[in-house]
DNA sequence: ATCAGTTTATGAATCCGGTTCAAAATTCGC
DNA sequence: GCGAATTTTGAACCGGATTCATAAACTGAT
């Protein structure tokens, strides 16, 4: 019956609308101020039809995220699927979750915000599910590139399993997401353009598991290049400027 | 005159009572359930004068997170005057991090929720500037190990400042324990003892930096035992056992 | 087209807990 | 001991998330 597609269709839009309106007015006024009742007004809707769709204000921040977290697996998809070295596609996977950060800035300071135990909580198990398999191809993808490393002999597994040694890379780039949204730290320590060095201590850290073919993470000019060939070749719609 | 340093002391004093009942009512109910109102009336006073101390709730949890960081501070106070090499050294802060995990599981949790732009715009900016503070000897202390290495010629700057050095194992643990914490993420790729891994990782990145001497990140045996090592030597008081 | 039954939308009322502030209690200086 | 100044109190206030009784819309059968 085809009533019942329809309608379903419609509830999934209607569900769109919403996230869109709360990201744009998140974007607006920031976190803090969103508000239930305005998202809903926004779309012209009442308070309750809202609460159709989401359990919770929580609920719809972990919606919003697992939107994002598609966009995201899209551009590590780009990178994995690239024509080139092992090497140079993990080192490409922190290069896109730089430009992500930069392109939605946004983003990690939500999902910073949603992994939080008291938001976290708050959501509905559905909705904490689909953000978590909305995530796992990320892990998927650094998987398939390291196993192919591995296969290549560009890489020595050590027996260890593909993913416990991307966890350093996984681990080193999350944790400069969140100092970079952390207001104040970075300054304390007058740390400045702070991706670009991380992406120096990514190859160090490539370097230092072995992984061939090893390069100087401290040639700047290189690192500038490749960082221009990776956005043109892959990202040519993120035009703007290298620099932080 | 007297009355009015003792009048300081005592109000002081109060404000450790607020403080320690708010860290046992969110270790004993979580986050989430904390209220001002039952701080207050746990040590007996009424929610204005809770108010007298902290500008919001907030601002309390801020405060708490810059007492706890002092103990943090200690820890790697420790580590930093050990008689050791600047290579053990800088792999014990690491390792003093991870016990230091293991013996407050709140404290990471908290302070990631803390440095949350929803929370953080909340605080005063009096307290944000002392969470700052409270924190700033942890990058001093890592500096200071990083300016030994340099000199002793352990570890060549190739021109960066110290702590340029030390991000990228900075961001590594950072971002460890934002994993850790964020419920289902490990679990989702089936990764377990999450800090043995992590300190493979900064071996491999200490490694890819040149600091000498390399280790072989992935001996176990060896990690175990420069665990253990550590463990006795600098924190005899934290003997629980060594497994994740 | 009409009707009973069912689903969905509405938004005012409820609830919750953080925050305030006028009144009460205490302390201070004399 | 007394009036002024300071501190404490906790009930009232307030904002905003959430609920739910009611109204509206839809469904499918006659």
């Amino acid at each position: 019956m085809g009533t019942q597609e329809r309608k379903q269709r419609e509830f999934a839009k209607r569900e769109q609308r919403f996230l869109a309106a709360a990201r744009s007015q998140i974007e607006e006024q920031g976190l803090l101020s969103l508000q239930m009742a305005r998202v809903a007004r926004a779309c012209d809707y009442a308070t309750g039809t809202l609460y159709q769709h989401f359990a919770s204000k929580e609920d719809l921040l972990c919606a919003i995220c697992s939107e994002m977290a598609g966009k995201r697996v899209e551009q590590f998809e780009k990178v994995a699927n690239w024509k080139a070295s092992s090497r140079e596609r993990m080192f490409g996977i922190a290069v896109a979750d730089m430009l992500f950060a930069r392109d939605n800035p946004e983003h990690f300071r939500l999902h910073q915000y949603v992994l939080t135990e008291a938001v976290w909580q708050a959501a509905s198990a559905v909705r904490r599910e689909q953000l978590l398999e909305a995530n796992r191809p990320l892990g998927d993808l650094v998987g398939q590139i390291i196993k192919q490393a591995i296969a290549a002999g560009e890489l020595d597994s050590r027996q260890r399993q593909p993913l416990e040694l991307g966890l350093g890379q996984w681990c080193l780039v999350t944790g400069m997401h969140n100092l970079v949204h952390a207001q104040g730290v970075l300054e304390l320590y007058q740390l400045t353009d702070p991706y670009r060095m991380m992406l120096q201590q990514v190859n160090a850290l490539l370097n230092g598991l072995g992984w061939q073919p090893t390069t100087d993470p401290f040639d700047e000019p290189a690192l500038r290049q490749t960082i221009e060939r990776i956005r043109t070749e892959l990202f040519p719609e993120l035009c703007r400027e290298a620099s932080s």
